[in-house]
DNA sequence: CAGTAGTCTTACTCGCGAGTAGGTACCAGG
DNA sequence: CCTGGTACCTACTCGCGAGTAAGACTACTG
């Protein structure tokens, strides 16, 4: 991961794209303690002081990298979503979006789920941030379908449910890579939308290649 | 929560104790880094070499940690669980139990959850060993259910999502403390075995008062 | 070609925290 | 009252890592 080529004297722009990414890297690897300015500025292929001129001290550096990693999926999300279909198509595609996402970008997810929640410092703010917006995107969704959960708290734990069990499978194929992003979606699809009580039964969702 | 009294001269056993509890209780605050042992030790009321003496180095100390109440969680459950029960009832009675240890057991649930998922360290054996026990558990239910998931992977995958959720709701609980247990147990009940789809249509899952 | 602005480096300081050396108090049993 | 053992302490060493001082090298601009 070392950049090799020494290319020297480079706008700060790319730099600093450069020592971000490297920042990424090495936080998901090492956990924001563990890491080291030390280290990332080795990955980066540049020295310390850069660092701290150009991205400011570590937290200031970690806060950013979690901006920057949390735009990025939620952008991809948005951007995946079909919105004024049916709830369980909406739903699909923002599935589909969100492993699609993590399934490219393990370092980006890496950071944001396990390192940014457990830091308790300002950089829970961001990550709580982005969460939140994504458990109000499914509850607004849950709330607008018919006569789904009645009180506001019923429909926000729900979502918050839903995205955490969204987060675990994403952490269990970490371990299964060999499965492909579809059919882990289609999965968790199945199992909120028809519950287990269903499954048993023999009923399964279909994805919307029948409509 | 400093150890006042200043009790001097107790058995080791009585001090592993006190040490192991501040150990836990610093542990789920600060995480495993941020924690020192000269906080750790001023919590528990005695001196540095004094924790060296009894619990060895940082990392054993950790681990020990979490094998505690790893095995202390896992014991709620077996105890709670009803075997030899229909399977909602069986993960009925599961998801009570899980949800009244963490409501009492805040600390230990951090550490477990928070802390050891982390930390890349000896402790992941640890933490991976009890979520697996648990995610197995999970996927034994479901394989025994007639017609549930066929490969062994979708069984292995759907638990892993369930007890994500349940992981997830427990935190979002965190921040919601006035819900009892139960209720937020029956939620998240209702979502794996019902699922959306049918909780649209207003079909709920009801506890066992009724049986 | 001097001056100025921006890139980039080596070589430090300094505090914090893991782990330890070397003791002191207190309680057995002889 | 001595002898050993166990509980317990103060006061260190020492490395690692965050952050900085001070300057060198390049490039554009007049």
């Amino acid at each position: 991961m070392r950049t090799e080529g020494r290319a020297k004297r480079l706008p700060r722009a790319v730099r600093e794209r450069q020592i971000m990414d490297a920042a990424v890297d090495v936080f998901s690897r090492l956990g924001f303690h563990a890491a080291s300015m030390d280290e990332i500025s080795d990955v980066a292929g540049i020295s310390k002081p850069m660092l701290y001129a150009y991205l400011g001290s570590k937290e200031e550096l970690f806060a950013t990298c979690i901006r920057r990693e949390a735009t990025r999926m939620m952008e991809a999300i948005a951007t995946g979503v079909e919105p004024d279909q049916e709830p369980d198509v909406q739903l699909w595609s923002g599935l589909r979006a969100f492993f699609g996402f993590v399934g490219e970008n393990r370092a980006s997810w890496m950071v944001l789920h396990r390192q940014a929640s457990t830091q308790g410092g300002p950089f829970a703010v961001e990550l709580t941030d982005m969460r939140t917006r994504a458990v109000s995107l499914v509850a607004a969704l849950l709330t607008q379908s018919t006569k789904a959960p009645a009180t506001k708290l019923e429909a926000e734990s729900l979502a918050a449910a839903l995205v955490g069990a969204g987060e675990s499978l994403a952490e269990w194929w970490l371990d299964h890579p060999e499965e492909p992003a579809g059919v882990v979606a289609a999965r968790l699809m199945n199992l909120v939308w028809m519950g287990f009580g269903d499954l048993v039964d023999g009923n399964v969702w279909h994805p919307p290649s029948r409509r």
